[in-house]
RNA sequence: GGCGCCAUAGCCAAGUGGCUAAGGCAGGGGCCUGCAAAGCCCUGAUCCCCGGUUCGAAUCCGGGUGGCGCCUCCA
């Protein structure tokens, strides 16, 4: 497996700190609000990261955080009324269930931010007494930039140049690079936690150096785990913080590999709320099934910028539904092992997941099996190693795991169903009387509804098309 | 100001020195079909521009143009 490290800018031969075990740890989100399509994102990437190390036989260890307190969260609480518990919490579940919708698959320890101050409590009065931060009279303390040697040997992006960088000038700050530990109690309207170094809540970095430490580290390694992941906006300066907090405080380097993904954009600008251009993924998931908005987030290199407009995703849809059409006509057949798709799919994926060649894998599969199909109608076998073969692809892209029918009739309310049921027996009647014209306005009239019928041999099925 | 990324057919997108530049969507033609749909077959680009290296470059180097990102909360 070949994999693309952020910090030495190329792709590397990945070989895990143990053997046979990989333990990755992804930045997760920070619950103010919903989570939007950069979310879904990031997370798709690492699922798919996950099943290909996990069908390459690997051990995956993945963890991935939520951060529960921070600036926003307390601004949130400001405007809605709601307590740090209740909002968080509401915003977990909502992320949860959007993710879900995606088939992303849980990580295996989620841990929160609010249950790991005693690891960065830890990890703080170690960076104090090795001299690496300080604290202000307000309580604050900073991790001292100057004193770490390899502060932004770790993504190469440190403003050069402190009168030009965009960099927070905080009154008693050592070095405008110094950032936030620990944030002393402001009073009314904070919310604090007790720590030895007084009241306060954690720094935005921090969380993620404990949480690792707690959930993943390895103890007897120069890393503590093999893979971080995140956004490629996380890069500078939340990645580099980490390491050096975590290199400073621990004497391990934080990971072996880091990976970044590319952003969703829009209109070719990043898609962000302050340019007001971020969607939703539980609006996008109103006007498309999870799988088709897995699939078309998934469809682009992890690394590559994706622009996303409905066109595109149309046009990923109508890719996937040649999976599902396959499926249908091997429906209800109990698989059998492909003999070489497993092994034709993960070629390319090794390849710093190489998406593209991947999906041209599976539609070479689609095609060859259709085929097949048509030649022998009647050979179990294929059949059951076709079944095999879209098993393999829902294993590892995630895709082709529903029920066939299900898939083209998603988003068709009750009645609607009953409705197309009696227009398409309207028409098998005029069919068996040969009245062409009643059945060609039938067919005409479900078109109109964005229906789609295709007369098989077992009888009348349907789509939805639109 | 610092650091970095991208530019391949109508659209999406592989390819990182050499057979006829993957694959998908859309379009056109065909087989099949009562007609369709689905499926299958056939069909399209010399790779932003200029210069260089090389026997040979979309792929390497230099310059240019255009677009974007990080350096501020951000996936």
């Amino acid at each position: 497996m070949v994999l693309f490290d952020s910090h030495r800018g190329e792709k590397v031969k990945f070989e895990p700190l143990k053997p046979d075990e990989v333990r990755i740890y992804v930045c997760g989100p920070t619950v103010y609000d919903d989570a939007h399509l950069g979310h879904a994102r990031s997370s798709l990437t690492f699922d798919l990261l996950r099943r290909v190390l996990e069908a390459e036989g690997y051990r995956v260890k993945f963890v991935k955080n939520f951060t529960d307190i921070d600036d926003k969260i307390i601004k949130k609480m400001g405007e809605t009324g709601e307590s740090l518990e209740e909002l968080t919490q509401r915003y977990i579940d909502s992320y949860l269930r959007d993710m879900g919708a995606l088939k992303v698959k849980r990580p295996d320890i989620e841990p929160r931010a609010t249950a790991t101050l005693p690891e960065m409590f830890k990890l703080i009065s170690a960076l104090l007494e090795k001299g690496f931060a300080y604290q202000l009279p307000n309580g604050d303390i900073y991790f001292d930039t100057s004193k770490d040697p390899e502060y932004c040997q770790l993504s190469h992006k440190c403003p050069q140049d402190e009168g030009v960088a965009r960099v927070e000038h905080t009154a008693g700050k050592r070095n405008p690079a110094d950032f936030a530990l620990w944030k002393g109690c402001k009073g009314e309207g904070d919310v604090c936690f007790d720590s030895p170094f007084g009241a306060g809540r954690p720094g935005w970095h921090i969380e993620c150096s404990a949480m690792i430490w707690k959930h993943l580290a390895y103890s007897d390694t120069p890393y503590q785990i093999d893979i971080h992941g995140g956004g490629a906006d996380l890069f500078f300066p939340h990645h580099e913080n980490e390491e050096a907090q975590t290199f400073c405080g621990t004497g391990q380097h934080l990971a072996k590999y880091w990976l970044h993904n590319g952003f969703v954009k829009i209109d070719g600008e990043k898609m962000s709320k302050s340019l007001g251009n971020s969607f939703f993924v539980k609006d996008a998931l109103k006007s498309y099934p999870g799988e088709v908005l897995r699939f078309y987030l998934l469809s682009t290199h992890y690394r590559a910028p994706l622009n996303f407009n409905e066109e595109d995703l149309l046009s990923a849809k109508r890719r996937l539904d040649r999976l599902y059409r396959l499926k249908k006509r091997v429906y209800g057949v109990k698989p059998e092992p492909h003999p070489t798709l497993k092994g034709e799919l993960l070629e390319p994926l090794r390849d710093d997941l190489n998406i593209s060649k991947g999906l041209a894998v599976v539609d070479q599969f689609i095609k060859e099996s259709n085929e097949k199909l048509t030649q022998n109608p009647k050979d179990k076998r294929l059949k059951r190693q076709i079944a095999g073969g879209i098993e393999i692809i829902d294993q590892i892209i995630g895709v082709g795991g529903e029920d066939p029918y299900r898939y083209f009739q998603w988003g068709i309310p009750q009645e609607t169903k009953a409705k197309i049921e009696e227009l398409i027996a309207r028409r098998l009647e005029a069919k068996k009387v040969k009245d062409w014209t009643t059945a060609d306005q039938i067919r005409e009239q479900l078109r109109e509804m964005g229906i789609q019928i295709q007369d098989t041999p077992t009888g009348t099925i349907w789509e939805k098309v639109e």
